[in-house]
DNA sequence: TGTACATCAGTGAACGCGCGTTCACTGATGTAC
DNA sequence: TGTACATCAGTGAACGCGCGTTCACTGATGTAC
């Protein structure tokens, strides 16, 4: 296969990029349905191949589920970690990590259900999500690190006042109609300000 | 039929009490399984009834789901006030009103996950759910006001940052063997101490 | 450079399941007389 | 008090669907010689 018909990938039989064509699908699925409307064979359809070729690839549905749940956590990783890039002030660093996290949440409604949803309760089942989930809180942990105060409970702190905000806009019980993505900023500004980093 | 037949709620070919009786199912089923596991049929059957039986009292199965998580909400509701029936202060009020949030979710995981979840989205097709839990929300709102601060910004502030502990509990994202019942009221504690109310 | 061969990604058909919902019905209920 | 009747909660059978998954297979690929 030459390295344009890989990129392009199609050679009408072998596809050539399924596994990652797949997950793409599925992102892309999540920014029209929800969870539940995510279904293996339409997967598959949307790829244009048939319904059992994602079985080379991936041991079952949770499992590409769980690829395509990983890569919103390497998204939302990414996103919070140049947001914050060059900020070294604590404050204003933890703001912009925060208000990150919030607006990727309002601006991937689904795709941050199905990664912090029910899915995947018992994490242990998935090692290598767990691993890059873990990203995001390590980025907030790291700035907020210090010597007098309790890292953790600080972390968990405000790991919760930004994840709460985030699911309520996920799960539309706060409406975007009084917190648009410019004023997610003013709010998590205002938030951290009335907590005593 | 009889006062007693009635709270037995069996006569034989009429059930009685049939639509309490499918959201009792409802909620029992959500403690032992998520609420993907619930169905329409596995309720009536749980019920003692055929599968048919519960349109004569619901719509279709949302309107069930739906009633299941108001009852939900009325028990949040009446939980957090009984838990600050008495407390004038403040400060004092909201801790336990936020405490009680918090250890509901983690008492009632899978319930939690209905009532708060993606199944209701559109909350203005269950105006009367909608209503109810409403409660909660007013229970903390109705602590803080004051002339002085931003009310409606304070609640949204302390709703949040209780709201995203619960359902980081609920999905099992922060593992109750650190933060169990008891360090729940502690935990809440300390993050409204390090608020500025 | 050309050919035989092992590998394995993707095919297409099929299995079996549980589900929500509908339908014509039946039997229990309580009320009007 | 007793009977006719309207109401309607619950029955049982059936419809149709989409789903995850399996299976024997086939055709493309790249490698060893």
């Amino acid at each position: 296969m030459t390295q344009a018909a890989l990129h392009q990938g199609k050679t009408g039989y072998h596809h050539g990029q399924l596994r990652e064509a797949l997950v793409d699908a599925a992102l892309e699925a999540l920014q029209k349905g929800g969870v539940d409307d995510l279904s293996l064979r339409g997967l598959a359809k949307a790829t244009g191949v048939t319904q059992a070729a994602p079985y080379s690839h991936f041991r079952d549905k949770d499992d590409l589920l769980a690829a395509a749940a990983e890569r919103g956590f390497q998204r939302l990783a990414l996103q919070m970690a140049s947001e914050a890039a060059g900020t070294r002030d604590k404050k204003d660093r933890v703001k912009k990590l925060v208000s990150a996290y919030i607006r990727f949440a309002a601006e991937n409604r689904t795709l941050f259900q199905l990664m912090f949803g029910r899915e995947f309760s018992d994490m242990k089942k998935y090692p290598t999500l767990a691993m890059t989930a873990g990203k995001s809180y390590a980025l907030i942990a790291g700035a907020l690190t210090s010597e007098k105060e309790d890292t953790r409970f600080l972390t968990v702190c405000i790991w919760s006042l930004g994840h709460g905000l985030a699911t309520l806009f996920a799960d539309r019980k706060v409406s975007l109609g009084q917190f648009d993505a410019a004023s997610i900023d003013d709010f998590t500004e205002r938030a951290l300000q009335t907590i005593n980093i």
